[in-house]
DNA sequence: TATAAACATAGTAACTATTATCATTATTGT
DNA sequence: ACAATAATGATAATAGTTACTATGTTTATA
């Protein structure tokens, strides 16, 4: 799993993601990457951010309509998914690090972590 | 919105879909409908599915490896999800109810509703 | 620095979950 | 009973993602 080779593709591709505050979609980190290597492969992309999420330096934010959103922001916290556009945008909000022992109360299974993800409008949709 | 007309294969859906614990995705329910219409199409199963998410008599539950799952408890829960087994199960968690005003505080969209998903290891797959 | 092993890439095909299309069938109000 | 309209089954189409493979890069070692 860590017999990892340097590459150039990879390196632009965690530098896309960390240097974005928008959560962006594989889609989108493509786009942003052929600017660098107009011939970089999408399944090079996908590789790449899965692997960075492996590692732990990026997170996947899954939505209800469909794409997966990453973020290169690691440290514990909460999104909002607007309803209207899709956007993902992170909340001003502490960690409730108590809730996965609540929630392990009455559960016969082992909890280690949890997300939550906030739906509403969000400023620029509100017309 | 409203022009419903009866169909016995949305009923028999929703019964599917109301008398499980198991959070089924549409291929479940598909594979146990097919139990009782041989010729029932999987179109039809997701446009009710759907349709039963628009009304608010089920909910559409989004994890992380793909697949939609989908719940006709359709009062406020939370939800565990097996990395291992990929099962959904029910959390014996009461609702908090204060939390999306919390995550309002410093935002400037309006806030509707949240989810919250627990995930780790459930009872079967803890070898 | 040459070399060989291992890894990464680009390009493309394949796959999975889901939605759209459309001709036919079923429901419902009159 | 009939006409309007919604729902169905069958299938095609789409979107997002992963798998495959030949070629190119990186890297440790001599």
């Amino acid at each position: 799993m860590a017999n990892l080779k340097y590459s150039r593709q990879r390196e632009v591709i965690k530098e896309l993601l960390c240097n974005s505050c928008e959560h962006p979609t594989a889609d989108i980190i493509y786009m942003n990457a052929r600017q660098e290597f107009p011939n970089i492969s999408l399944g090079t992309v996908y590789r790449n951010l899965n692997l960075l999420a492996d590692l732990g330096d990026a997170i996947k934010i899954t939505t209800p309509n469909g794409a997966v959103h990453f973020d290169g922001r690691t440290e514990p916290h909460y999104h909002f998914h607007c309803n209207k556009c899709g956007k993902v945008i992170d909340l001003d909000l502490e960690e409730l690090t108590c809730i996965n022992d609540a929630a392990g109360k009455n559960f016969d299974g082992v909890i280690e972590n949890h997300s939550m993800m906030f739906y509403g409008t969000c400023k620029d949709c509100l017309n």
